[in-house]
DNA sequence: GTCAAATCTCTTGTATACAAGAAGAATGAA
DNA sequence: TTCATTCTTCTTGTATACAAGAGATTTGAC
């Protein structure tokens, strides 16, 4: 096998960040952290760098790596730069999305309904997040998937909570449905503003995002 | 001095990789740049994640660090998604602008014609950067903010060899004023769309980004 | 008792040593 | 000659050793 010690580590750090295992402005201790993998310092290092690239972490010189949990502020401007992205994913899409495409995005449409019905979330959030990542691809812009699939990963766990809110997910839905109707008609403009609206943090989505992070929040302190 | 070697080094070969000393797909060797450095591997591979992390060059695990310069259709695509990024800063700045950041961005856009008028392009550079930071900043969205930042930083090189085209400064100071005049008007609409033309590549401009790819594309491979 | 300075410990940053995989050279067979 | 296989060498990945800075603690003066 290929695979570094460090990229395993990275991701299991990376697991136990977003699970939400560490308070927010936590030192990562690196000799503990070794030896709990049963590695040396090196490859945690690595990790630590890599987690530091992507905004979980922050370094700070001679002092270690802490845990750099977003506030509710940074949070929801996130999820504005999200939504344009996936704005922008849409608009392009919508002149620029192959037959194929349309019919892999129906596919993961159905599946998503589907894992609804029968209640099964875990298949609802990967059919949900094929769904995204499919539509990043059709915009044609590979650079801009690319960025769009890791903020994607990045709000990941919020997102996960977010959905959690009474009743949103069979709205989520009809926005899928009129997400793949804009892109079926060719109406970049309204593709665009569907997907923002889907994405976007406003209206009543706001207040169970922030009452979610407190919840989350009060946990993480006691 | 709190400098880490590994930071110092990372900047030096980030300047080495924009100046173009290094040809595209080129291995970066550990050991001939930690003996010219005259430093360890260590530090050395530190830089190598970071310059990863933002894109200057891919690891492949066992290989080691490779140069990855854009092919022209990702340089497009980069512009492409900068435009927006900065789109998205002026509509969110014609709102929440203070009056402060209105001066400052005054200034930046004098100096800015005050540097071409003598000439000095390095300081036009200078500034040109600076008024795009400071709408960065206007936005209000300090995510977003970043963001734009890195990427604007990323094209930087560019950016450079795209503004040497004949004519195109005395037309940048045009839009430069224009979008002042968007923000001061608080016309949301205006300012996105002044700024997403003043980014965006299209018509000559984008023959005179191909040509001076292809220049610095020939000079690269002899 | 409080504050400041020096010391001491603990942690990170860097260098080096060692292990293991990958690319290339040499050898052999067809 | 050409292809495949083995072996050698070179490079990266990981572990460990060492250096040096940051923070805590203790000691001393007031």
């Amino acid at each position: 096998m290929g695979t570094r010690i460090a990229d395993t580590i990275r991701e299991r750090i990376e697991q136990m960040i977003v699970t939400g295992e560490f308070t927010d402005g936590e030192r990562l201790d690196e000799v503990k952290l070794a030896e709990q993998f049963g590695v040396s310092r090196t490859p945690l290092r690595e990790a630590f760098q890599a987690l530091a690239a992507s905004g979980l972490v922050t370094l700070e010189a001679r002092r270690g790596a802490f845990i750099r949990h977003p506030d509710f502020v940074e949070l929801v401007e996130m999820f504005e730069v999200m939504a344009e992205l996936e704005a922008m994913c849409g608009f392009r899409a919508a002149r620029r999305v192959t037959e194929q495409q349309m019919t892999d995005i129906a596919l993961t449409i159905d599946a998503c309904e589907a894992a609804i019905a029968q209640g099964d979330f875990d298949e609802y959030y990967r059919e949900n997040e094929t769904f995204h990542h499919l539509l990043y691809e059709a915009s044609g812009n590979r650079f801009l998937a690319r960025e769009a699939a890791r903020l994607h990963k990045r709000l990941k766990p919020y997102r996960r909570m977010q959905l959690r809110a009474h009743g949103r997910m069979p709205q989520s839905m009809r926005e899928h449905r009129a997400i793949y109707a804009a892109l079926e008609c060719s109406d970049s403009k309204d593709a665009a503003a569907t997907l923002r609206l889907h994405v976007a943090i406003q209206g009543e989505r706001f207040n169970d995002l922030m009452a979610s992070y407190r919840q989350m929040a009060s946990l993480k302190t006691g």
